[in-house]
DNA sequence: CAGTTAGTTCTCCAAATAAAGAACAAACTT
DNA sequence: AAGTTTGTTCTTTATTTGGAGAACTAACTG
């Protein structure tokens, strides 16, 4: 069994992903495999941990491997999966986030072509959003040099 | 009546921002305040361009007017509310945006108290995301000044 | 081949969401 | 005072969602 404080966390990871548009029980398998020890868990021991059915966690993980959060490995003479999350490419992952913030700018590209002249001040900030969002895009990679050069 | 072209890109912009766990009717209103040629709408505009309930209007800018996404202004002699995107303040927003990832790391300080040393390459990772996050933080204002300049 | 293990798929159900509609209220108008 | 405008609030309803549970399957095990 886990720890009160272990479970705590995992409902809090849980509820934090959920509030992003996460499927809850996607959020604790997450969560789950953050606080274990062993930093992977089997099909059989995310269900006893989270005491949910199986289907709910077969569909779940399937989603998790789909969108590149989890991956399992397998291991010799055992026909178990071991699911662990894929923090090893966390840079992509991160830059992939920073990326969608920028996702809005071919929305707000969208909005200005159908836009008359009427409101410049308007159309201005739209523009202005735009550009930081295309700069930030740019900015991404240098962001990651400089963070690698100031680890050493 | 809107075009067919802007009623499909606020449809668009609706399902994006639903798709981030944003309600369907606010990120609709959100499109219909971007499409607008005059930027603005009153509350039965509103009702009448997206065609729903006064009370689903009547909710989703309430909820809209506390996430400070949209306020609204009056004008001399007339009632009516004029509702429009805060894009004024589209800098403090986006600046939330970048520091909502940045708001995971806490959870991952946490879990780094909570585990142990058995995986130090898992935990190792998991360093690595906090201190890059923490680091993202940090250069956050330096990449709003660094726009600035770079817009004369 | 009978039984286990490891997971999937299908059907069903409970709860949460999102919006409709009607009644209501406050402010203004005539 | 009676009616209108501009919303709000409350109750109800349709839809979606998330997960339970059972039946199923594929692979192995003895």
């Amino acid at each position: 069994m886990l720890s009160e404080k272990k479970l705590e966390l995992i409902e809090r990871i849980g509820v934090f992903h959920e509030m992003r548009g996460v499927q809850p029980l996607m959020g604790r398998i997450m969560g789950l495999l953050l606080v274990l020890e062993e930093a992977e868990a089997t099909f059989e021991e995310i269900v006893d941990y989270l005491n949910v059915s199986k289907s709910a966690v077969s569909n779940a993980l399937n989603v998790l491997q789909l969108k590149g959060h989890v991956a399992y490995k397998t291991k010799p003479g055992d026909r178990k999966r071991f699911f662990h999350l894929t923090l090893e490419n966390w840079q992509g992952d991160m830059e992939k986030k920073l990326c969608d913030i920028s996702e809005m700018s071919s929305f707000m590209q969208e909005v200005l072509e159908a836009r008359g002249e009427t409101k410049p001040e308007f159309n201005h900030n739209i523009k202005d959003i735009c550009k930081f969002m295309d700069f930030l895009k740019t900015r991404i990679p240098s962001l990651f040099n400089e963070f690698r050069k100031s680890q050493g």
